[in-house]
RNA sequence: GGACGGUUAGCUCAUUUGGUAGAGCGUCUCGUUUACACCGAGAAGGCGGCAGGUUCGAAUCCUGCACCGUCCACCA
């Protein structure tokens, strides 16, 4: 570095000469540390892979803290001599996809089944070729030290098979089945939903008091009771009811419990059960029940034996099964309808107003509607104890450790995951129905042959059941995160026993949201354990949350979403990064402010002019000797050289901790003002040999650590330094 | 309804196991000193959410409450 070097440091022409460099290093990949001499632990690898985000749109905050915090980590165990590997890739995000790709061409009025199945797939794809390469480059932007070569994609042909091969796994071990029961199913996106893809609104809504006339009892039995009245939300499902259900020990009920009741418009007839699950202090502690439309209800039906009344289609509407007079109606359209019968017939006891949540689609924030559909299920139960198990026995550990919680508490309660979908982007189920028995097109048809599929990963060329039919493949595609639960293995090339799977696998680190702890890595241990017989990872980073200066959720629709390359483009990657993980502190959410980013910008710049006094003082120096402690320094570099020594391994120490914001803190409180106000201030005015050679060494071992934390700015530095091509990101870490 | 996290300087956050509170940004004063004004020297600014309790001593431990946030949940 010479004089003519500006005193302002240039981030955007910088990172982009740097990142080339690093490209062409081929140092991203593990296989280029081999060829390192210097490597004792050669031998050791490092594997993360990162979360796949989906293609669906843009990177956002959390995307730019998790890949630094990914970054920080695998450029530290690089230079510290282990193979390290970061697989790169996107997720086909089946539903989020869909729908945005869908939406897109509504602006151009075709709608999806204008298109046509095949036609929109081709879609699709085309908006994953520009949106999932967009993606992948903003993370280069941001700096990732990612193996590009191994780049993956959920729906790539490999990794097609990976799932295919998953499917006939399960199936052959007896943990698939296929069923008609009570799913969440979207209104909108016309498909169903496991429970974690159910989001919950609050809303004021109405509790309603309806009386149900009981039957005239016989002639000479005592008590007489007109009526029972029970409060609901839904009216409109009375319908579909088929019971009353109160608790079995509610006074007020124990005599009416087996009495017959009369449905109210239906004018049926239904029974007054006894239910444990009902609360006594709800309402009246009489419960309509109605099996088709509500899980609770389901399940009392199911043990009470209860018929069940379909009155709710999968298009929100209400069906034949409702009467002709509400067939066709909207469910709230049918709410009012029903109402104002009830009323005529005197059978509204009284209205409260109320609050409760509502269910919602997390794609599309539609509508749920509970309703009885033919889906397939994935068995919980064995999977789930052992995922239960690695995590408490310390084989999978999380970070911060109070995240195992809501793990268990989802795992110790979980139902059988419906993973089908009626969606059309997405892993198509490898299951074939034989002709003959077709009507497995909609899931809400009433005639289908529930036994006569075969699981195969090709389609059967002879029929097995009536010989001569040419099979037809099942149109439901695969929950997204059915695949996403095999990305760890199926990214090394399983379900092939590849070089890469038992060189990489298990991984060392997954770093995530919390808001995918069950949806993700839950699915992603059980799967690893299941397939690999091993642990897909060992430790789980649970990172931070951003959220706004206000303490709210950062989001896109609501214009309250930063975007990192907007900061990239205005500070620089290393001041973005700088900024981000300065305020990664523990456990504690972020809330975003971006004068750290400024900080860190400033930063940036005082580094580059140190290291531009640093190398004009030290022009003509010697080389620094390999025992730098043969020098005999004055007091205050002995001082200073201390406390660089004991700086080192602190800074490891809270990196291997995921401490990254106090190890960021601690870097940056000796860089400014141990090394620059008091040290070179100090060399200023006592510029002997000794000092201008520890200057140099300390500035270097300064840029080493700080390498991982802003990896443009310090390696920009270090090739002024080293004229003969040397690379700071392989550079050996600094060990006691 | 349940669980978890937060409440410390104007703003964003630190304060490893209890002993008179720190940083960055912002503000104010001074400074063209052999890198850097995106700088240097210095300063102001906090009865640490509220109320009790334990202790010689609590932001730090205990109890209760309030507010904010997140997650989970089949109270109709």
């Amino acid at each position: 570095m010479s004089k003519e070097i500006s005193s302002q440091y240039n981030p955007r022409e910088t990172e982009e000469k740097i990142y080339r460099l690093w490209m062409e290093s081929g140092f991203f990949a593990p296989e280029a540390h081999q060829l390192r001499t210097d490597n004792p632990k050669s031998y050791e690898t490092f594997c993360v892979s990162i979360p796949p985000p989906n293609i669906k749109g843009s990177l956002h905050m959390g995307h730019a803290l998790n890949a630094t915090i990914q970054d920080i980590l695998i450029r530290k165990k690089r230079m510290e001599g282990y193979k390290t590997l970061w697989v790169p890739g996107t997720d086909h995000a089946g539903i989020a996809t869909q729908n945005v790709v869908e939406k897109n061409l509504k602006k151009q009025g075709i709608s999806r089944h204008d298109c046509g199945r095949e036609k929109f797939l081709e879609k699709i794809l085309e908006w994953k070729e520009k949106y999932g390469a967009i993606i992948l480059d903003q993370f280069k932007k941001i700096g990732v030290s990612m193996d590009w070569s191994r780049t993956r994609f959920t729906m790539d042909e490999k990794y097609q098979e990976a799932v295919v091969f998953a499917f006939l796994h399960y199936h052959k071990n007896g943990l698939l089945y296929r069923a008609e029961k009570v799913i969440n199913w979207c209104t909108r996106c016309q498909t169903s939903l496991s429970d974690l893809e159910i989001e919950y609104r609050e809303e004021k809504t109405k509790l309603y008091y309806i009386k149900y006339p009981c039957v005239q009892n016989k002639e000479g039995e005592k008590k007489k009771q007109e009526w029972v009245i029970v409060a609901t939300t839904r009216p409109e499902t009375m319908l579909g009811d088929s019971a009353i259900a109160v608790h079995p020990s509610d006074a007020r009920y124990k005599n009416l419990i087996g009495t017959p009741v009369i449905l109210p418009i239906q004018n049926r007839e239904i029974p007054i059960i006894a239910d444990k699950e009902i609360d006594e202090n709800f309402g009246t502690g009489a419960v309509k029940v109605t099996p088709a439309h509500d899980l609770l209800d389901a399940r009392i039906g199911e043990k009470n034996n209860l018929p069940i009344h379909k009155v709710i289609g999968p298009l929100g509407k209400m069906t034949e099964g409702a009467g002709s007079a509400y067939a066709g109606l909207k469910v709230a359209e049918c709410r009012q309808v029903i109402l104002e019968e009830l009323a005529r017939q005197n059978l509204v006891e009284k209205i409260e107003e109320y609050t409760h949540n509502v269910a919602v689609c997390y794609r599309c924030e539609g509508g749920i509607e509970p309703l009885p559909s033919l889906q397939w299920f994935l068995k919980m139960e064995k999977l789930a104890e052992k995922a239960i198990e690695a995590v408490e026995k310390g084989e999978i550990r999380f970070y911060p450790k109070s995240w195992e919680k809501v793990y268990f508490d989802w795992l110790k309660n979980v139902h059988d995951w419906n993973i089908s979908r009626q969606i059309w982007w997405g892993h198509r189920i490898p299951v074939f129905y034989c002709d003959k028995k077709l009507g497995i097109q909609n899931a809400q048809n009433e005639e289908r042959g529930i036994s006569d599929f075969v699981v195969a990963d090709k389609k059967p060329t002879a029929c097995p059941f009536c010989g001569k039919c040419e099979m037809v493949q099942e149109t439901d595609v695969l929950d997204t995160w059915f695949s996403s639960a095999l990305w760890p293995f199926a990214i090394l090339g399983w379900p092939k026993k590849t070089k890469d799977l038992e060189a990489y696998y298990p991984n060392h680190v997954l770093s995530t949201a919390r808001d995918i702890i069950n949806l993700w890595v839950a699915r992603m241990i059980y799967s690893g354990l299941e397939f690999t017989g091993q642990k897909p990872f060992t430790d789980v980073i649970i990172h931070a949350t951003v959220l706004t200066k206000d303490g709210k959720r950062m989001s896109k629709s609501l214009g309250t979403g930063i975007d990192p390359m907007d900061l990239i483009e205005k500070y620089g990657a290393d001041a973005t990064r700088f900024g981000i993980i300065w305020q990664n502190m523990g456990t504690q959410d972020i809330r975003w402010a971006e004068e750290h980013v400024f900080a860190g910008k400033k930063f940036a710049n005082k580094l580059w002019n140190m290291a531009r006094f640093v190398m004009i003082k030290t022009e003509n120096v010697a080389e620094i000797p390999v025992d730098i402690t043969a020098i005999a320094f004055d007091d205050t570099a002995r001082a200073f050289y201390q406390k660089l020594t004991a700086l080192i391994p602190e800074v490891s120490k809270k990196i291997d901790d995921y401490e990254f914001g106090h190890a960021l803190h601690v870097l940056y409180g000796f860089i400014w003002y141990e090394f620059a106000d008091t040290y070179i201030e100090y060399a200023k005015e006592h510029d002997t040999k000794e000092n201008l050679i520890l200057l140099r060494y300390a500035l270097i071992e300064c840029i080493t650590v700080l390498h991982p934390f802003m990896p443009f700015i310090t390696e920009e530095i270090y090739s002024t330094l080293h004229t003969d091509g040397a690379l700071l990101m392989i550079k050996r870490w600094p060990s006691k």
